[in-house]
DNA sequence: CAGTGTTTACAGGACA
DNA sequence: TGTCCTGTAAACACTG
Protein backbone atom coordinates (compact mmCIF):
# COMPACT_ATOMS: atom_id res chain seq x y z
CA UNK A 1 0.00 0.00 0.00
CA UNK A 2 1.49 3.16 -0.90
CA UNK A 3 1.86 5.44 1.91
CA UNK A 4 1.30 9.39 1.59
CA UNK A 5 3.91 11.82 1.72
CA UNK A 6 3.23 14.76 4.32
CA UNK A 7 0.90 16.77 1.96
CA UNK A 8 0.64 14.13 -1.11
CA UNK A 9 1.37 11.29 -2.69
CA UNK A 10 0.15 12.42 -5.84
CA UNK A 11 2.40 10.81 -7.99
CA UNK A 12 2.36 7.48 -6.62
CA UNK A 13 -0.42 5.46 -7.12
CA UNK A 14 -3.53 5.58 -4.99
CA UNK A 15 -4.53 2.70 -3.15
CA UNK A 16 -7.68 2.58 -4.89
CA UNK A 17 -8.68 0.12 -7.65
CA UNK A 18 -9.74 0.94 -10.68
CA UNK A 19 -13.56 -0.02 -9.35
CA UNK A 20 -13.01 2.15 -6.88
CA UNK A 21 -11.71 4.57 -8.98
CA UNK A 22 -14.89 4.72 -11.37
CA UNK A 23 -17.11 4.30 -8.50
CA UNK A 24 -16.11 7.75 -6.85
CA UNK A 25 -16.22 9.32 -10.00
CA UNK A 26 -19.87 8.23 -10.20
CA UNK A 27 -20.77 8.72 -6.91
CA UNK A 28 -19.27 12.10 -7.34
CA UNK A 29 -21.61 13.21 -9.80
CA UNK A 30 -25.00 14.33 -8.60
CA UNK A 31 -26.63 12.52 -11.34
CA UNK A 32 -24.39 9.62 -10.39
CA UNK A 33 -24.14 8.59 -14.43
CA UNK A 34 -21.36 9.35 -15.96
CA UNK A 35 -19.50 9.13 -19.71
CA UNK A 36 -16.52 7.84 -19.71
CA UNK A 37 -14.82 10.32 -20.68
CA UNK A 38 -15.72 12.12 -17.61
CA UNK A 39 -14.75 9.10 -15.77
CA UNK A 40 -11.25 9.88 -17.46
CA UNK A 41 -11.30 12.86 -16.41
CA UNK A 42 -12.59 12.58 -12.51
CA UNK A 43 -9.32 10.35 -12.14
CA UNK A 44 -7.28 12.59 -13.56
CA UNK A 45 -8.26 15.73 -12.02
CA UNK A 46 -8.01 13.94 -8.62
CA UNK A 47 -5.22 11.51 -9.08
CA UNK A 48 -2.21 12.86 -10.87
CA UNK A 49 -0.64 9.53 -10.78
CA UNK A 50 -3.12 8.96 -13.66
CA UNK A 51 -2.11 11.37 -15.95
CA UNK A 52 0.25 9.35 -17.22
CA UNK A 53 0.16 6.34 -19.05
CA UNK A 54 -3.31 6.84 -20.03
CA UNK A 55 -3.47 4.32 -22.45
CA UNK A 56 -2.88 1.79 -19.98
CA UNK A 57 -5.03 2.35 -17.40
CA UNK A 58 -7.77 3.63 -19.42
CA UNK A 59 -7.57 0.13 -21.10
CA UNK A 60 -7.97 -0.99 -18.03
CA UNK A 61 -10.79 1.00 -16.46
CA UNK A 62 -12.45 0.34 -19.77
CA UNK A 63 -12.07 -3.80 -18.96
CA UNK A 64 -13.38 -3.34 -15.62
CA UNK A 65 -16.33 -1.57 -16.62
CA UNK A 66 -17.54 -4.40 -18.88
CA UNK A 67 -15.85 -7.16 -16.69
CA UNK A 68 -18.11 -5.96 -13.70
CA UNK A 69 -20.95 -6.46 -13.38
CA UNK A 70 -21.14 -3.58 -10.70
CA UNK A 71 -20.90 -0.96 -13.50
CA UNK A 72 -24.31 -0.97 -15.75
CA UNK A 73 -24.22 0.63 -19.07
CA UNK A 74 -26.98 3.50 -19.64
CA UNK A 75 -27.27 4.12 -23.41
CA UNK A 76 -27.65 7.70 -24.63
CA UNK A 77 -30.99 8.68 -25.40
CA UNK A 78 -31.89 10.20 -29.07
CA UNK A 79 -31.53 13.72 -27.59
CA UNK A 80 -28.40 13.67 -25.99
CA UNK A 81 -25.61 12.86 -28.73
CA UNK A 82 -22.45 12.08 -27.78
CA UNK A 83 -19.97 8.76 -28.23
CA UNK A 84 -20.88 6.25 -25.52
CA UNK A 85 -22.61 6.03 -22.99
CA UNK A 86 -23.19 6.60 -19.66
CA UNK A 87 -21.96 4.74 -16.48
CA UNK A 88 -23.75 4.06 -13.26
CA UNK A 89 -23.16 1.90 -10.67
CA UNK A 90 -25.87 -1.09 -9.57
CA UNK A 91 -28.04 -0.42 -7.14
CA UNK A 92 -27.69 -3.28 -5.32
CA UNK A 93 -23.36 -3.51 -5.65
CA UNK A 94 -23.18 -1.35 -2.36
CA UNK A 95 -21.42 -3.54 -0.01
CA UNK A 96 -19.07 -4.62 -2.40
CA UNK A 97 -15.99 -2.90 -0.10
CA UNK A 98 -17.64 -3.37 3.30
CA UNK A 99 -14.19 -4.85 4.55
CA UNK A 100 -12.88 -2.16 4.55
CA UNK A 101 -10.20 -2.52 1.58
CA UNK A 102 -10.71 -0.54 -1.18
CA UNK A 103 -7.93 -2.23 -3.12
CA UNK A 104 -10.03 -5.29 -3.44
CA UNK A 105 -13.00 -6.37 -2.46
CA UNK A 106 -15.30 -8.37 0.07
CA UNK A 107 -16.50 -10.24 -3.22
CA UNK A 108 -17.28 -9.70 -6.91
CA UNK A 109 -20.68 -8.29 -7.15
CA UNK A 110 -22.15 -10.90 -9.89
CA UNK A 111 -25.76 -9.65 -10.78
CA UNK A 112 -27.00 -13.27 -11.02
CA UNK A 113 -25.57 -14.06 -7.38
CA UNK A 114 -26.18 -10.68 -5.91
CA UNK A 115 -28.16 -10.44 -2.54
CA UNK A 116 -31.54 -8.42 -2.68
CA UNK A 117 -30.89 -5.65 -1.12
CA UNK A 118 -33.16 -3.99 -2.61
CA UNK A 119 -36.71 -5.74 -3.81
CA UNK A 120 -37.24 -2.79 -6.19
CA UNK A 121 -34.37 -2.59 -7.46
CA UNK A 122 -34.01 -4.66 -10.10
CA UNK A 123 -31.62 -7.53 -11.01
CA UNK A 124 -31.14 -7.41 -14.65
CA UNK A 125 -28.51 -5.39 -16.11
CA UNK A 126 -30.85 -4.03 -18.79
CA UNK A 127 -33.91 -3.57 -16.06
CA UNK A 128 -31.34 -2.18 -13.59
CA UNK A 129 -30.51 0.54 -16.36
CA UNK A 130 -33.58 1.10 -17.62
CA UNK A 131 -34.61 1.54 -13.72
CA UNK A 132 -31.65 3.72 -13.18
CA UNK A 133 -32.60 6.24 -15.85
CA UNK A 134 -36.09 6.40 -14.55
CA UNK A 135 -34.49 7.45 -11.44
CA UNK A 136 -32.52 9.98 -12.98
CA UNK A 137 -35.68 11.36 -14.66
CA UNK A 138 -36.78 12.46 -11.65
CA UNK A 139 -33.61 13.14 -10.15
CA UNK A 140 -33.17 15.71 -12.81
CA UNK A 141 -36.74 17.04 -12.51
CA UNK A 142 -35.87 17.05 -9.11
CA UNK A 143 -33.09 19.22 -9.33
CA UNK A 144 -34.36 21.65 -12.17
CA UNK A 145 -37.52 22.18 -9.47
CA UNK A 146 -35.07 22.67 -6.30
CA UNK A 147 -33.10 25.49 -8.51
CA UNK A 148 -36.52 27.27 -8.24
CA UNK A 149 -37.83 26.73 -5.58
CA UNK A 150 -38.44 29.98 -3.27
CA UNK A 151 -35.86 30.81 -1.12
CA UNK A 152 -35.78 30.30 2.43
CA UNK A 153 -35.54 32.89 4.83
CA UNK A 154 -31.86 33.27 5.38
CA UNK A 155 -31.28 31.41 2.16
CA UNK A 156 -32.27 28.24 0.89
CA UNK A 157 -31.49 25.41 3.35
CA UNK A 158 -30.44 22.45 1.46
CA UNK A 159 -29.77 20.33 4.43
CA UNK A 160 -33.81 20.58 5.07
CA UNK A 161 -34.36 18.78 2.44
CA UNK A 162 -31.68 16.45 2.45
CA UNK A 163 -31.75 12.66 3.23
CA UNK A 164 -32.91 12.35 6.65
CA UNK A 165 -31.22 9.23 7.30
CA UNK A 166 -27.66 10.37 6.74
CA UNK A 167 -27.33 7.50 4.54
CA UNK A 168 -23.83 7.69 2.76
CA UNK A 169 -22.63 5.22 -0.05
CA UNK A 170 -19.57 3.10 0.44
CA UNK A 171 -18.17 4.52 -2.78
CA UNK A 172 -18.75 7.47 -1.68
CA UNK A 173 -15.37 9.26 -1.52
CA UNK A 174 -17.17 10.44 2.13
CA UNK A 175 -16.74 6.95 2.97
CA UNK A 176 -13.39 5.57 1.62
CA UNK A 177 -11.92 8.21 2.95
CA UNK A 178 -13.67 8.32 6.11
CA UNK A 179 -12.93 4.89 6.43
CA UNK A 180 -9.32 5.68 6.01
CA UNK A 181 -9.48 7.99 9.04
CA UNK A 182 -10.25 4.54 10.89
CA UNK A 183 -7.36 2.65 9.27
CA UNK A 184 -4.77 2.31 12.28
CA UNK A 185 -1.33 2.62 11.34
CA UNK A 186 -0.69 4.13 7.93
CA UNK A 187 -3.79 5.41 6.10
CA UNK A 188 -4.35 7.03 9.35
CA UNK A 189 -2.35 9.85 8.12
CA UNK A 190 -3.35 9.40 4.61
CA UNK A 191 -6.85 11.60 4.66
CA UNK A 192 -5.12 14.30 6.47
CA UNK A 193 -2.07 14.45 4.75
CA UNK A 194 -2.82 11.97 2.03
CA UNK A 195 -4.08 13.33 -0.95
CA UNK A 196 -4.68 17.18 -0.80
CA UNK A 197 -7.99 17.06 -1.74
CA UNK A 198 -8.38 20.33 -0.77
CA UNK A 199 -5.11 21.80 -2.97
CA UNK A 200 -6.65 19.55 -6.10
CA UNK A 201 -10.37 20.30 -5.33
CA UNK A 202 -9.68 23.90 -5.39
CA UNK A 203 -8.65 24.82 -8.91
CA UNK A 204 -10.31 21.71 -10.10
CA UNK A 205 -13.86 22.63 -8.85
CA UNK A 206 -13.40 26.64 -9.03
CA UNK A 207 -17.75 26.49 -9.07
CA UNK A 208 -17.75 25.04 -5.24
CA UNK A 209 -14.90 27.39 -4.11
CA UNK A 210 -16.06 30.14 -5.64
CA UNK A 211 -19.99 29.91 -5.78
CA UNK A 212 -20.51 29.60 -2.40
CA UNK A 213 -20.91 25.56 -2.77
CA UNK A 214 -18.50 24.82 -0.53
CA UNK A 215 -19.15 27.24 1.66
CA UNK A 216 -20.99 26.29 4.80
CA UNK A 217 -22.45 29.87 5.42
CA UNK A 218 -23.56 30.48 1.74
CA UNK A 219 -27.02 29.84 0.61
CA UNK A 220 -27.02 28.00 -2.74
CA UNK A 221 -27.90 30.51 -5.35
CA UNK A 222 -29.38 29.75 -8.66
CA UNK A 223 -26.27 29.66 -10.20
CA UNK A 224 -24.46 27.13 -8.14
CA UNK A 225 -27.55 25.12 -8.86
CA UNK A 226 -26.25 25.13 -12.42
CA UNK A 227 -23.64 23.47 -11.84
CA UNK A 228 -23.16 19.97 -10.74
CA UNK A 229 -20.66 18.94 -8.37
CA UNK A 230 -18.87 17.70 -11.00
CA UNK A 231 -17.38 21.29 -11.39
CA UNK A 232 -19.20 21.76 -14.80
CA UNK A 233 -22.46 23.29 -15.80
CA UNK A 234 -25.36 20.38 -15.26
CA UNK A 235 -26.31 21.70 -18.40
CA UNK A 236 -23.49 20.08 -20.36
CA UNK A 237 -23.70 16.90 -18.42
CA UNK A 238 -27.11 16.56 -19.22
CA UNK A 239 -26.48 17.59 -22.97
CA UNK A 240 -29.57 19.87 -23.31
CA UNK A 241 -30.51 19.98 -19.42
CA UNK A 242 -33.77 19.58 -19.92
CA UNK A 243 -34.98 15.79 -19.97
CA UNK A 244 -31.41 13.91 -19.87
CA UNK A 245 -31.21 10.75 -17.74
CA UNK A 246 -28.37 11.98 -15.78
CA UNK A 247 -29.98 12.16 -12.60
CA UNK A 248 -28.56 10.69 -9.53
CA UNK A 249 -29.19 7.53 -8.67
CA UNK A 250 -30.19 5.82 -5.40
CA UNK A 251 -27.79 3.10 -4.95
CA UNK A 252 -29.46 1.71 -1.35
CA UNK A 253 -32.96 3.05 -0.94
CA UNK A 254 -33.25 4.29 3.16
CA UNK A 255 -35.86 3.33 5.23
CA UNK A 256 -37.33 6.97 4.88
CA UNK A 257 -37.28 6.34 1.02
CA UNK A 258 -40.95 7.09 0.07
CA UNK A 259 -42.77 3.98 -1.61
CA UNK A 260 -42.59 3.84 -5.36
CA UNK A 261 -39.53 6.35 -5.30
CA UNK A 262 -37.59 4.13 -3.71
CA UNK A 263 -34.18 5.42 -1.84
CA UNK A 264 -34.46 8.87 -4.61
CA UNK A 265 -31.54 10.88 -3.49
CA UNK A 266 -28.73 10.05 -1.20
CA UNK A 267 -26.03 12.80 -1.31
CA UNK A 268 -23.28 13.76 -2.56
CA UNK A 269 -19.67 12.76 -1.28
CA UNK A 270 -18.37 14.96 1.21
CA UNK A 271 -15.37 16.52 -0.11
CA UNK A 272 -17.37 17.46 -2.76
CA UNK A 273 -19.79 19.09 -0.09
CA UNK A 274 -17.57 19.98 2.70
CA UNK A 275 -15.37 23.02 3.13
CA UNK A 276 -11.80 21.37 3.35
CA UNK A 277 -11.38 21.55 7.01
CA UNK A 278 -13.73 19.51 7.59
CA UNK A 279 -11.82 16.47 6.28
CA UNK A 280 -10.12 16.33 9.27
CA UNK A 281 -11.36 12.88 11.60
CA UNK A 282 -12.21 15.63 14.36
CA UNK A 283 -14.43 17.72 11.42
CA UNK A 284 -18.13 17.40 12.66
CA UNK A 285 -18.70 16.57 9.44
CA UNK A 286 -20.66 13.72 10.77
CA UNK A 287 -23.51 16.89 11.79
CA UNK A 288 -25.40 16.21 8.70
CA UNK A 289 -29.04 17.02 9.01
CA UNK A 290 -28.78 20.07 11.38
CA UNK A 291 -26.10 22.00 10.53
CA UNK A 292 -25.14 20.57 7.47
CA UNK A 293 -23.55 23.00 4.88
CA UNK A 294 -25.27 23.55 1.96
CA UNK A 295 -23.40 21.57 -0.14
CA UNK A 296 -24.18 20.33 -3.43
CA UNK A 297 -24.95 16.72 -2.85
CA UNK A 298 -26.63 17.87 0.16
CA UNK A 299 -28.76 20.01 -2.40
CA UNK A 300 -30.53 17.20 -3.39
CA UNK A 301 -34.27 17.14 -2.30
CA UNK A 302 -35.89 14.53 0.05
CA UNK A 303 -37.77 11.69 -1.08
CA UNK A 304 -40.67 14.05 -0.53
CA UNK A 305 -40.05 17.22 -2.21
CA UNK A 306 -39.00 15.23 -4.93
CA UNK A 307 -42.01 13.91 -5.19
CA UNK A 308 -43.55 17.24 -5.17
CA UNK A 309 -41.14 18.61 -7.00
CA UNK A 310 -41.50 15.87 -9.68
CA UNK A 311 -45.17 16.47 -9.85
CA UNK A 312 -44.67 20.36 -10.02
CA UNK A 313 -43.13 19.18 -13.27
C1' DC B 1 -9.97 7.86 -37.37
C1' DA B 2 -10.40 8.20 -32.54
C1' DG B 3 -13.01 6.89 -28.86
C1' DT B 4 -15.69 3.36 -26.85
C1' DG B 5 -16.98 -1.31 -25.50
C1' DT B 6 -16.16 -6.40 -25.29
C1' DT B 7 -13.57 -10.30 -24.69
C1' DT B 8 -9.67 -13.27 -23.75
C1' DA B 9 -5.46 -14.28 -21.57
C1' DC B 10 -2.10 -14.16 -18.14
C1' DA B 11 0.61 -12.70 -14.04
C1' DG B 12 0.68 -11.41 -9.36
C1' DG B 13 -1.17 -10.64 -4.84
C1' DA B 14 -4.52 -11.43 -1.06
C1' DC B 15 -7.11 -14.48 1.43
C1' DA B 16 -9.30 -18.69 3.46
C1' DT C 1 -2.24 -24.26 -1.84
C1' DG C 2 -6.19 -23.19 -4.40
C1' DT C 3 -9.33 -19.62 -5.32
C1' DC C 4 -10.55 -15.14 -6.17
C1' DC C 5 -9.63 -10.41 -7.34
C1' DT C 6 -6.94 -7.04 -9.69
C1' DG C 7 -4.03 -5.10 -13.23
C1' DT C 8 -2.34 -5.23 -17.72
C1' DA C 9 -2.10 -6.26 -22.55
C1' DA C 10 -4.08 -7.11 -26.75
C1' DA C 11 -7.29 -7.99 -30.36
C1' DC C 12 -11.43 -6.89 -32.31
C1' DA C 13 -15.95 -4.69 -33.31
C1' DC C 14 -18.74 -0.78 -33.16
C1' DT C 15 -19.87 4.11 -33.50
C1' DG C 16 -19.89 9.20 -34.07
Amino acid sequence: MPRPGRNTYSDQKPPYSYISLTAMAIQSCPEKMLPLSEIYKFIMDRFPYYRENTQRWQNSLRHNLSFNDCFIKIPRRPDQPGKGSFWALHPNCGDMFENGSFLRRRKRFKVGSMQATDPLVPSKPQDAAHYLQQQAKLRLSALHAAAHLPQMPGGYNLSSVSQPSGFKHPFAIENIIAREYKMPGGLAAFSTTGYPLHNQLTPAWPHMYGSGMMDTAAPISMAASDYSAYGMPLKSICHGGQTLPAIPVPIKPTPASVPGLPGLPTHIPAFLANSPQSLSPTSPQTATGQSSPAAPGEALPSSASLQSAVAVH
